[in-house]
RNA sequence: GGAGAGGUGCGAGAGUGGUUGAAUCGGACGGUCUCGAAAACCGUUGUACCCGUUAGGGUACCGAGGGUUCGAAUCCCUCCCUCUCCGCCA
């Protein structure tokens, strides 16, 4: 959400940035809706002092016992015009913020321009993929073959697209939410939290699904409630419709949450395993921060990802979104991909993204740098720290042995009872 | 699920139709006093929007949205949230 005197004034600005970002938005109507509106205000405020005038007229011969039938009788002619002003306002107040919630957050300056992925910058890349003397094996063949998930029965339970983990496999994905949460919090200093699976339009709405994404979600129809789609909403929506005491800044905050997609996906190679799935386990991380301090937080916040692919040894590089394949909130992200050996593809395990104040102030979220001082909009960032599944798959895919087992980082080892390698059971 | 209570400014808390943006107390900030501090005293202390170069003017806001009225924090309706008790339950 913009502030709409920013939208007003800076429309040249707004034209330009949303078409960056290759969305469409009738922003010709917003501006046609905008100028009618203040108009319409305008006229509307001054019958309202006028009527307060007469009231306070009124209420003054009341005392007194003057007559003031007349005025009584022009201040509800003044009363009509009101209402039929204000009836005209509402609608053009309505239209106006419903076209304004479309209206896309900006692309930041450091943004490279591009239509879509193609154009995304590789900014990094760490570690060396294994060279194998043989053809890799995929997640899912390893996977089923040591007992770690259950492809076969997992549909019986909720259709395509769920995962069943099973024996070591569960205790794996158990393992790993444990060592990143713990990771984050002692060594990156982040405030765990755990927050409700279920999510209210209003929070939504605060970081950006709502409108636009009603359609991935999970719905619960009779209490009008959605399944949390990324630990994004819930957490940083802790704070909504709040002004932050000083001192709070900037909030780290860290929580394990699963995440919900309905997204359809496109049958073929991408949907195969557990690289694309209805309801995937996600730890994830949240900033609130100063302005100013922004951009060097998304910086910190890219780094405090990193360390878990390096602790993990899974190859990755970091990626530089183009506008185009920027998020709706978004004005500047980076993603990070892990190189999985068996499928060969770089796999989005994480999006790193700064949303500038324009989540702050669709949550309507302000904070204050001293005690009486102004309340202002915080910038808020996020980026999953990281996304499970396919980290997962990642990690199968690049410690097989080539004997069948699969090898566990040394970090990961004492979430594990100590254990070194994943084999098959008897 | 049933019954009840309540949501007012930074906090507590008055206010039940007419100069109430809102008493009072507390907090915070500034000042007087003091060598300094405390105490005491005095003062200041909301947000959003519109018009205006400024000075300033105007409008709205007492959980949210409607309604009644010349006029609503105050009356009516709907919704949201919080709390208490009972029931159910991991």
């Amino acid at each position: 959400m913009h502030d709409l005197k920013f939208l007003r004034n800076n429309r040249a600005r707004v034209e330009a940035g949303v078409a960056l970002k290759g969305m469409t938005v009738d922003l010709a109507r917003f501006y046609a809706i905008e100028e009618r509106r203040l108009a319409v205000l305008h006229e509307s405020e001054q019958f309202k002092a006028r009527r307060n005038s007469a009231s306070e007229e009124i209420a003054r011969r009341k005392t007194t016992g003057a007559a003031a039938d007349e005025l009584i009788a022009q201040s509800r002619e003044i009363g009509e015009r009101i209402k039929a002003l204000d009836a005209e306002l509402k609608t053009l107040e309505q239209e106006s913020s419903e076209l304004a919630a479309w209206i896309p957050n900006l692309p930041h300056e450091s943004t490279p321009p591009g239509k879509d992925a193609a154009q995304n910058q590789v900014k990094r890349v760490w570690g060396e993929p294994q060279a194998f003397d043989y053809d890799p094996e995929p997640h899912w063949e390893i996977a089923t073959r040591l007992g770690l998930l259950d492809f076969a029965r997992a549909p019986k339970i909720a259709g395509s697209g769920f995962l069943l983990f099973t024996g070591l496999g569960a205790r794996l994905e158990r393992a790993l939410i444990q060592f990143m949460l713990d990771f984050h919090t002692t060594r990156h200093g982040y405030t765990e939290i755990s927050p409700p699976h279920v999510i209210r339009r209003a929070a939504l709405f605060g970081t950006g699904q709502l409108p636009k994404l009603e359609g991935d979600m999970y719905h619960v129809g009779e209490d009008d409630l959605f399944l949390n789609p990324t630990a994004e909403v819930p957490v940083t929506n802790v704070y909504r419709d709040e002004i932050l005491e000083p001192g709070l800044l900037p909030a780290n905050l860290t929580a394990y949450c699963a995440s919900y997609r309905r997204e359809a996906g496109a049958a073929g190679a991408d949907t195969r395993g557990m690289v694309r799935v209805h309801q995937f386990d996600k730890v994830e991380l949240v900033k609130i921060v100063a302005p100013e301090t922004s951009y060097d937080e998304h910086e910190r916040l890219a780094r405090d990802v990193s360390d878990i692919f390096e602790a993990l040894e899974l190859p990755y590089r970091q990626v530089l979104l183009c506008s185009g394949d920027l998020s709706f909130a978004a004005a500047k992200c980076y993603d990070f991909e892990v190189w999985a050996p068996g499928i060969k593809a770089w796999l989005e395990c994480s999006s790193c993204s700064n949303f500038e104040d324009f989540q702050a102030r669709r949550m309507n979220l302000r904070f204050r740098r001293e005690a009486g001082a102004k309340a202002e909009h915080p910038h808020t960032l996020n980026a999953s720290g990281v996304a499970l599944p396919r980290t997962f798959a990642a990690l199968l895919e690049n410690h097989q042995t080539g004997v069948g087992t699969v090898r566990i980082p040394a970090a990961l080892r004492p979430y594990l009872g100590g254990l070194e390698e994943l084999a098959a059971a008897g």
